[in-house]
DNA sequence: AAACTCGGCAACCGCCCCTGG
DNA sequence: TCCAGGGGCGGTTGCCGAGTT
């Protein structure tokens, strides 16, 4: 079969995403929905490809991303889940809420994969340090081994379900790719939320709000394109979109 | 201060799967 | 059942900033 690719690559932009591609896809997605990349891209005045498009809003742009700070509970997820499932990135992503699968593959091969080397070269006296933002782990030589939640995972035969703390296998909604319908329950009082004049619930984390702010400036979620957004705050994006929107007559531009 | 090295991460690539006609 | 298109996903690349020499 003969694969159509995913875009015309005459004109098609790539590379680094300027905040003013950013402002236009948060822009058309908040008000429209994603109801088809490929067009999407068109419609939204930028010239990307449709992929690109998805790419930047799932791993960037999309509200309730948690971004750096992986806290010690994260890791020792994604590397009990790893040990599990293998490089299924999605699928561990899917147990992270905030977390996505390009962000969890980054800190795999940045930060745990080299960790778990060193810890399996240093079979018995393990000695882990955290990167910057994480508690030291040192345990001595003296301690019991579980200490080291990355040294133990290493080697242990550990099944999903044992993931401590948090029983994601207990509320398989939880388990969907997409970003949470588990946003609520995760708010924590870094998380802010805007309400925009339909009513509706835009939840955002500081550091996502943050960066909205440092783009566009302190009104960004107050701009008019907020008053009829569709967001659907559990992370399905249900465009609600009326005849006239499906193609909108707007030339390009929002 | 400049040159160089290295690590982190955003983004791209290409394959696979699913769905609708 | 077949095919085309769209989305999902994992692997990989390359840019950029921080640290080092």
């Amino acid at each position: 079969m003969v694969r159509t690719p995913c875009c015309d690559e005459r004109g098609v932009k790539k590379g680094t995403w300027t905040p003013e591609e950013d402002r236009k896809l948060i822009a058309y997605v908040t008000r429209y929905g994603c109801w088809n990349w490929r067009q999407l891209s068109k419609f939204a005045g930028l010239s990307r490809c449709g992929k690109s498009c998805r790419l930047r809003w799932l791993n960037y742009l999309r509200p309730n991303i948690k971004r750096g700070n992986y806290t010690n509970e994260e890791e020792e997820i994604i590397i009990r889940l790893h040990e599990k499932l293998g490089n299924k990135w999605s699928a561990i992503a899917a147990q992270l809420q905030g977390r996505t699968d390009n962000e969890v593959k980054n800190h795999w091969h940045t930060n745990l994969k080299k960790r778990l080397m060193m810890n399996k070269h240093k079979a018995s006296s393990v000695s882990i340090t955290h990167d910057d933002h994480h508690e030291e782990v040192v345990p001595k030589s003296s301690d019991q081994p579980k200490t080291t939640a990355t040294a133990d995972f290493a080697n242990a035969e550990t099944t999903v379900d044992q993931i401590p703390q948090i029983d994601y296998f207990d509320y398989p909604e939880l388990w969907s790719p997409q970003p949470s319908s588990s946003v609520v329950s995760s708010m924590t009082t870094d998380t802010a939320v805007a309400i925009t004049a339909a009513d509706g619930l835009v939840v955002v984390d500081n550091a996502t709000s943050a960066a909205m702010e440092t783009i566009y400036g302190d009104n960004f979620w107050t701009e008019p394109f907020l008053a009829d957004n569709s967001y659907n705050p559990t992370g399905f994006y249900t465009p609600l979109i009326e005849p006239e929107f499906l193609y909108p007559s707007f030339d390009g531009a929002i």
